[in-house]
DNA sequence: GTCACATGTCAACTAATGTTGACACATGAC
DNA sequence: GTCATGTGTCAACATTAGTTGACATGTGAC
């Protein structure tokens, strides 16, 4: 195995920092966080937003790899899709966002 | 002096997230983390934005506390307005956030 | 006086994001 | 078959954020 820490780049750092930037998407990451997995129209009224909306925050937390999903069947045969937080640590400081800034591609 | 850690409340997080959750205001913090305290014309020059533009990222990030401003006189008399990066150290975790998003204050 | 530099602010436009409601599809229970 | 549950997607609208250019202010040097 390598022992190398992975590093972050400006790109994904920003990603990450997008994703987390909205009260909904907090409280998905706190729901998960706290209450374990669960599935998207459950975690959709536990925290009484819709499901269309749930769907799209979803969407934007696990492209930031903040969040994971996984297919399951229930025992009566529905398709239910959890989702699980990621044990993600960011550690945001001064220093770690002056490297990562060095690998940003915003052109202008 | 007490040794009580601040803690950190859902509104003040999601303000430091929204603060950093842009290219341009990761790189002011970079270039201030990096080439230390600068004013404003001169670090609009250096980043090559907009002096407008400049000012109002500076002012998103001086309300989330990440960096702060001092004005001070020139030997020619010039007014210059000096920001410097806080040493802020943000611990990005499930756990961090499922404590914070309890103090969130978005009604619905 | 004019020039060059610094400061901030404002309205107006563009671009990105959030949100909703309706749609389509599949399954088991009745 | 119908109903209730689950899944996802899409266009359309509402809201927010980003960006620009022009404006007003001040100073010292010439």
């Amino acid at each position: 195995m390598t022992s190398e820490t992975h590093v972050l780049s400006g790109d994904d750092l920003l990603a990450q920092l997008a994703a987390l930037d909205n009260p909904h998407r907090l409280r998905i990451v706190a729901a998960l966080a706290s209450g374990g997995r669960n599935y998207v129209s459950q975690l959709a009224r536990d925290l009484g937003i819709s499901r269309p909306l749930l769907h799209l925050h979803l969407q934007k937390l696990e492209a930031a790899g903040l969040v994971s999903s996984q297919l399951e069947l229930s025992q009566d045969g529905k398709a239910l899709n959890y989702f699980a937080v990621t044990d993600f640590k960011l550690e945001l400081s001064p220093a770690l966002i002056a490297t990562a800034a060095q690998t940003l591609s915003t052109p202008e």
